[in-house]
DNA sequence: TTGAAAGCGTTACCAG
DNA sequence: CTGGTAACGCTTTCAA
């Protein structure tokens, strides 16, 4: 079965190339008579515009990339990643967009795929997932001629188009929560400090420690990287060295790994120790006790992050976008204040 | 900055355009003195060739569909999903294609975009996770133009290509191994019944039963839906109305609930209630107690399944290609064996 | 309101 | 081994 072309439509209905395209493209400057001539055909013949040809045509590929270096090694792991995947699908087929995945695991593919990227005439624009110091992958795509977007503050390209949530101030509600609640020792048990979130989560934890003029310690703060395991081991040398009673984790899966620690001391949340932790992923709401959380917004994050590129594919960089959505505190029980 | 064409490299060297063209898709026939010549100057000029070009005039686009149709509500919850994506995603670079995504959330997306998927010229083939009985998304994807591979056996297309682990002997082996450390009276958590994963999982548990003259009784048979509050409920009805001593969980992500599930009713895994998983997933190694599980090599899977896919963009659809891989029996704390 | 024709940047065939 | 040239299927001016 050969593709139907519109060619073949134009032949059918008597009319040209041209018309035709205006019908498919709602173009106004067509009588009714012949659109809907047209029209008919097209259903007769089960006409699909070919893609890859209106691009050439057109210019614009109708693809959004996004983009995860080969910093990013839990993509699977945590669910954050996968979430903020579905959310940006999501609001790409919304939009009419075609949303291409690029998970880089290696350096050499990196190389390899980012000028393909960049100056291939691939996407239109590219979603990225960098926001390390050390994430070189942006300055090459800077260089490159698609426009971006950096979900999460990016730590070397403060200059650059991002989206993030507001970390210090999530964090910052988080122990205030915690010293509302009365608790007097509040260790962190805070992500990489080369990213933004592990920076700026810490950031808001010291805010609301200084505020109170509750001292901050540097052995109260222990670097996780925001897996499970890690969160485990920083809460065991908390509560090993600390008299902590309570532990703000920067992230949900760290939290967890926290709660197993707490455990292992045979001590239990929340009487002893309260935790916090930040995210808001799906398994804290059943976790036992349930996660007392900052829920951010993953999915209106991905969602919001499309309309944002899109804006800028459609009417061009200059002035920067810099978007920061809010967050929200989700009393439960591993707080204690319930 | 404009974009290099083939044009200006073939000027710049005082060659053709085909030459050049010969040159840069490695082809033969071309002397070593021009070809040195002319990859000075695309190195020169910094030139790209433009994918959506090529493209056209090859008919070949190079890229790869992964298809989720709306059937599937967790992916974001379950890491299988993640995990199967990061898989394909990975293999799709490797082999030079580029990964588009597609996760349907309603009906209508479906309908609008599986035309453009199927005959919009956008993709050279598809992998559609869609075992279900009722997933039409496949009826519709077979009427296209290009060809698919399902993820899992599809029940209501038995003719298809799909690539699938053996679910029915890693059900087998997981009972089996608790009838060999002693179990009396196992209950099993079965997967929803109109997917092949939790059809095949649960014969193999009868098959397992049946083979050492255990009874198969109904009521030690709960069905879920793999997501973990299902294996909560499934767990206590099982505790409540039966006593069993072991429980054989259909996915790992059931097992967690449970795990849950036993210590509410104040007893132990593995002493009272032995229990096995299905997936391996990495939450499942540091549970505690560990879980004992079927491992299926999730990762490979996505991987064997862009290559079998590319065997057929490459080499035409008939023979059907249907492929099973192995499963692994995991054994760790939760089934009282060591 | 419509049609003709010139691209878009490649590939692939046919001559030489 | 190399060059010329016709596709590929569509959009987009420019004229009519």
């Amino acid at each position: 079965m050969k593709h139907v072309t519109l060619d073949d439509v134009a032949k059918e209905a008597g009319v040209s190339r041209a018309t035709v395209s205006r019908v498919v493209n709602d173009y106004p400057h067509v009588s009714d008579h012949v659109r809907q001539q047209v029209q008919n055909c097209i259903d007769k013949l089960g006409y699909n515009p070919h893609l890859i040809a209106r691009s050439l045509a057109s210019k614009k590929t109708g693809n959004i990339g996004l983009v995860f270096p080969n910093s990013i090694h839990n993509f699977f792991t945590d669910p954050y990643y996968p979430r903020l995947t579905e959310g940006i699908a999501h609001a790409c087929n919304e939009n009419d967009y075609t949303l291409s995945l690029f998970i880089f695991h290696t350096e050499e593919l990196e190389k390899k795929l980012i000028p393909r990227l960049t100056r291939g005439g691939l996407v239109d624009g590219i979603i990225v997932q960098a926001t390390g110091i050390d994430d070189n992958i942006l300055f090459k795509i800077k260089n490159g001629e698609v426009p971006f977007l950096v979900a999460g503050r990016p730590l070397n390209l403060p200059e650059a188009n991002y989206i993030d949530v507001d970390n210090v101030s999530g964090a910052y509600n988080a122990v205030a929560h915690l010293i509302r609640v009365g608790r007097k020792k509040i260790g962190m048990i805070s992500g990489p400090r080369n990213t933004s979130a592990g920076l700026d989560r810490l950031k808001g934890y010291r805010q609301a420690l200084r505020e109170r003029n509750y001292p901050i310690e540097d052995g109260l703060i222990v670097e996780g990287d925001f897996t499970e395991l890690s969160g485990y081991h920083a809460a065991n040398q908390l509560l090993k060295n600390q008299e902590v009673d309570a532990i703000f984790s920067a992230s949900d899966t760290m939290a967890a790994g926290a709660l197993r620690a707490v455990k292992d001391h045979s001590l239990s949340v929340p009487e002893d120790i309260a935790l916090v932790g930040f995210d808001d992923l799906p398994p804290s709401r059943t976790a036992v006790p349930s996660l007392t959380t900052i829920r951010q917004p993953i999915r209106r994050f991905g969602v919001k992050a499309v309309d944002v590129l899109i804006d800028i594919i459609d009417n061009g960089s200059p002035p920067p976008r810099q978007v920061i959505l809010g967050t929200e505190l989700v009393i439960r029980e591993s707080c204690g204040s319930i």
